[in-house]
DNA sequence: CGCGAGGTTGACCTTTATCAAACTGTGTGG
DNA sequence: CCACACAGTTTGATAAAGGTCAACCTCGCG
């Protein structure tokens, strides 16, 4: 499914050429194992040592399947965040990444409150996620997101004008509605809806700019009429 | 807003009456502070210790409130189950008692794995719920909300003739609605199809019976049509 | 007996899904 | 370099699932 070896001349990683620089320095702290991914590979979530997980650069998004085929995202990591499958999962669980990104395995006895903490924080999100599935409109879904993906993915943005932010949209439209609980042509019109309507800007999918923060938050907290 | 203290003479908790034989004998270990809540219940949070919580008879839903009302219902917990918001959410989140629950509280620090695997536990849960929200129909939702009841609320079967299984349904048509991202309506419509083929019964909504649990799970699972 | 909370049912309507077609951008092979 | 294939996106027409509104029922309780 994801002949990778064949791809990586196609689709080298970018990093890869770095990793002669970073292997010869001899660093103290237990230097932690690195992943490179491509952009839709699979993440093995075997599970062996309860492994965690930390995005360093990129994206990766963990989801679940249906018999039938259909998906839900259930949650998406940006750097810093950290992830791993802490424990048998009865139902089918999955990772992938969707961009070029670097992922570091960390030993969690060596960490032994991180994957607590990481675990409470990813309850945190998906409790508000399970209140956007069930209770929000497709406006208030999409806008919600916008938000937190510029939280997650905030490029430096290059004149500090306004409160305007740009982030790198790694998701496709089919990821989000997966994500979002909504049809592909759903996301695609209530993001052009935005677009329209000046609050949000994009040429090419992939770089977005939210040029109406307060406006976007308040159609996520539903105050729109 | 929870006048616990006017309710009392109204609806004592049956438990009471029973606290006069559990006082007096001394037990060697720590005994846990039991709380016992009547339906309606408001569960104060407040954190302090970081408290985490077990069931011991009786149910709780923990939820979470849009700014305009609107309410989801993010886990619900039986008898056995463990719960405690365990740092401060930026999120309104809210615990409730659906009948005369007893509660223990257990001290975090007293029991190190404990508040982690719950965690881990509620993660699952919830993104089994999370692709419930977002993925499935309305009898698809109610079906395999029947079957999660039953196993957490299930009575001891007089018969053990075949496979039914018969369980106490705290939740009215409202808090299924809340949990399964729904109308009460169409919670109501769906459970009453389900009657009408003979997949559940009751008669008096609050206690339910499965008549046949495969079918009821083939729907949960998409099998249908 | 009457009240109120919760439940059911029907008619109707809105949101979102479905289906279909066309468009865009990018990499591929002639 | 251009035609092509393709994956992803957009847009429109239509349909269906589920929401909304309203009436009525049922039961427990004062």
């Amino acid at each position: 499914m994801l002949s990778q070896a064949s791809r990586q001349n196609v689709l080298p990683h970018p990093a890869l050429t770095r990793v002669g620089h970073e292997f010869p320095k001899p660093v103290k702290p237990v230097r932690p194992v690195r992943q490179l991914l491509n952009p839709g590979d699979e993440i093995m979530l075997d599970d062996h040592a309860a492994q965690l997980r930390r995005v360093v650069e990129g994206c990766v998004v963990l989801y679940q399947l249906l018999p039938d085929g259909r998906r839900q995202i259930t949650d998406i990591i940006g750097p810093g965040g950290l992830f791993g499958c802490q424990q048998e999962d009865r139902y089918n669980i999955g990772a992938r990444s969707l961009t070029y990104t670097k992922i570091d395995l960390i030993d969690a006895s060596s960490a032994p409150g991180l994957a607590s903490g990481a675990a409470l924080e990813a309850l945190q999100r998906l409790r508000h996620h399970a209140m956007l599935l069930g209770r929000m409109t497709a406006a208030e879904r999409t806008a919600s997101a916008l938000l937190e993906l510029a939280q997650a993915f905030a490029r430096r943005s290059t004149s500090q004008s306004g409160r305007k932010v740009t982030f790198t949209l790694y998701l496709t439209r089919g990821d989000l509605a997966d994500w979002l609980g909504l049809t592909i042509e759903t996301v695609s019109r209530t993001l052009n809806q935005f677009k329209r309507n000046g609050l949000i800007e994009y040429r090419h999918t992939g770089i977005v700019t939210i040029t109406r923060p307060e406006a976007l938050a308040a159609i996520a907290a539903g105050e729109c009429k």
